[in-house]
DNA sequence: TGCGTATATTCGCATATTAATATATAGTTG
DNA sequence: CAACTATATATTAATATGCGAATATACGCA
């Protein structure tokens, strides 16, 4: 009973399910950034950002605009970033410091 | 640069980041169920079932009482609820129909 | 064309996830 | 306690994911 669409929002949270790759989706969260941008920000290694960008490529998360040497990349859709704020939301419902959260998830 | 709460945010969605997972939580939007109601009504392994619940609440998504022989599983929090639904018009959003989806995210 | 910069892909290897099967535990009832 | 129902866990094998190093491609410019 697990049909096409839950394999199909699944495929959605999996591209989010990678520390690395939410980052980069909030850091598109303001606007479009270059790859070399989102690399420096977030501290990348070259080779390991071009990888997670490929699965929000492939996932469609992401799109891309090529402006001459570079690549910048945006939210495909800005709700994307309204299920960031929601987790931020929950976060903060049901933890009252990061140590709880810390402690819940790992514990 | 990812930082811890990138990490627990990843970890929910990697909660999700499977079909049947997310069929469970869909139906547990529409309130709590015991083991054997969503193994019936999803149509799932026992055994597989019992391993994806063990997913969720290892990821806090669902919270579970025991009502005797039976275990009740219910979201701990309804903004996954919302979550999924921000998704269904992320969908609805971009793609005109199914086959548009299919093309998109296969191919 | 050849060089430099930006980005993407490939490869080898370690770790993680998944499904299926089998087995174990908890609770209920006789 | 034995038998039964509901649920959970362990084991194994297949597949997928993640990372770093190296290599490849794309573009702009001399």
């Amino acid at each position: 009973m697990p049909d096409r669409l839950h394999r199909y929002k699944a495929d959605i949270f999996q591209a989010l399910a990678h520390p690395t790759r939410v980052a980069i989706v909030e850091a598109l969260a303001g606007g479009e950034l270059s790859a070399g941008q989102l690399i420096e920000r977030l501290g990348l290694e070259q080779a390991n950002a071009s990888q997670h960008l490929a699965v929000l490529r492939s996932k469609r998360v992401v799109e891309t605009r090529r402006a001459g040497n570079q690549v910048y990349y945006a939210l495909r859709d800005p709700v994307l970033a309204d299920v960031l704020a929601l987790l931020r939301d929950y976060f903060f419902a049901h933890f009252a410091d990061i140590a709880d959260l810390n402690t819940a998830l790992r514990g």
